[in-house]
DNA sequence: CGACGGATCCATCGAAGGATCGATCTTCTG
DNA sequence: CAGAAGATCGATCCTTCGATGGATCCGTCG
């Protein structure tokens, strides 16, 4: 019996090219999700071995969300993450949550079907890049409140320290820290270094 | 006789959706391209009546440059240009280019079919999602000299002054003036609006 | 309970960034 | 050639930022 397959991504050419190049060697798409909650309610009645999941799924929950619900179910399937850049930390917390390991959406088809194969028999499933991943997983973890998580968003946009007040109405002082924390947790001399380098492990 | 295409993205997967959902409504795709290089050599053979083409393409030149190489050549085909974000000024520098429009990737597959059909028959396509668009030719043209584009990249990266200029080779007085000019140019309080703002518009 | 750590809040002050003047030099173009 | 535009540098002044230190609140855990 072959392989039954779940497509989650919100753009339907990626779909569409998911489900001809896994049908094309042999494999069972048996439904196409757009978004994480389709994906979880239509996981849950089909019970497919494998799920393939875009990290970035729009409007709703996003692919980490997902994995940790499909996991959490019953008869869980194995979950690949999809993910058309590297965006480390997103990848990582994908793994934390249950995923079988992730792939470049930019890779050969032979490597998605080696990696549906690996993940249906258990195994776990890496792209041929995963330096980045290793930088990931080696660099100091970085927890950020939610406080300053929503700082730091505001700091991206380029809002001044007093906007950012203004807007979560607090003093100008306040925000000062929580951007002083940002820069010693995200190890930057400054602000906009702050915005780049969170941009870069995918904070945000 | 139907018309015929050439699909240019730098992902497999991609190339195999746009094919899946061409050929299903009975157009004929006559080459993939996962480069703008490849595909300027390709039109040139096939002489192609529609390419679709995705604005960023990874290595070599991008979308614009591609749109540019295949319309100066003699029997240009249409190009539509592809796009996963709303990247406002490549947008509107692809249709300078000679694009007859573009798409969002995340669009129905009828859509892009009717877009077909449409610059197939020399008419200008674009999504249904094209407020961007019109905000982008609204707003007052900016153009940066190659100096200042330079400086904008490492604004963006989280550059002090100082340290650009010892990078650029050039006095920190130097630098503040073409910051100075950035932020006048678009319109905004700080460095850090300047980066975010220019990464809206697509500048970088 | 009482100690502890984390999160949130605030004030002060030197350093860096940004605004506003000015200027020379090169290159390109009408 | 005259003029425009870009790149380069300097000095001044003011604002914002970032570093430092300390405060309060709250949940956890021994």
């Amino acid at each position: 019996m072959s392989i039954r397959l779940l497509i989650v991504d919100d753009h339907p050419i990626v779909r569409a090219g998911l489900r001809s190049v896994i049908e094309r060697r042999g494999f069972d798409v048996v439904a196409e999700a757009a978004s994480g909650e389709e994906a979880v309610a239509l996981a849950s009645d089909l019970h497919p071995d494998v799920v393939l999941c875009d990290l970035r799924l729009g409007e709703g929950i996003d692919g980490v969300e997902t994995t940790a619900a499909l996991r959490s179910a019953p008869r869980p399937p194995a979950v690949i993450i999809l993910t058309t850049f590297d965006h480390d930390a997103q990848i990582v917390r994908a793994l934390e949550a249950g995923a079988a390991g992730y792939l470049l959406k930019d890779v050969a088809t032979e490597v998605i079907a080696k990696a549906i194969t690996d993940a249906a028999a258990g195994a776990l499933v890496f792209g041929p890049d995963d330096r980045r991943l290793v930088e990931a997983l080696r660099a100091p973890r970085v927890e950020l409140t939610p406080r300053e998580l929503e700082v730091l968003r505001r700091v991206d946009e380029g809002a001044s320290n007093r906007e950012i007040a203004a807007q979560l109405f607090i003093a100008e002082a306040t925000v000062k820290t929580h951007v002083v924390h940002l820069l010693e947790k995200l190890g930057v001399p400054g602000r906009s270094a702050a915005a780049a380098e969170a941009r870069r492990r995918g904070l945000i």
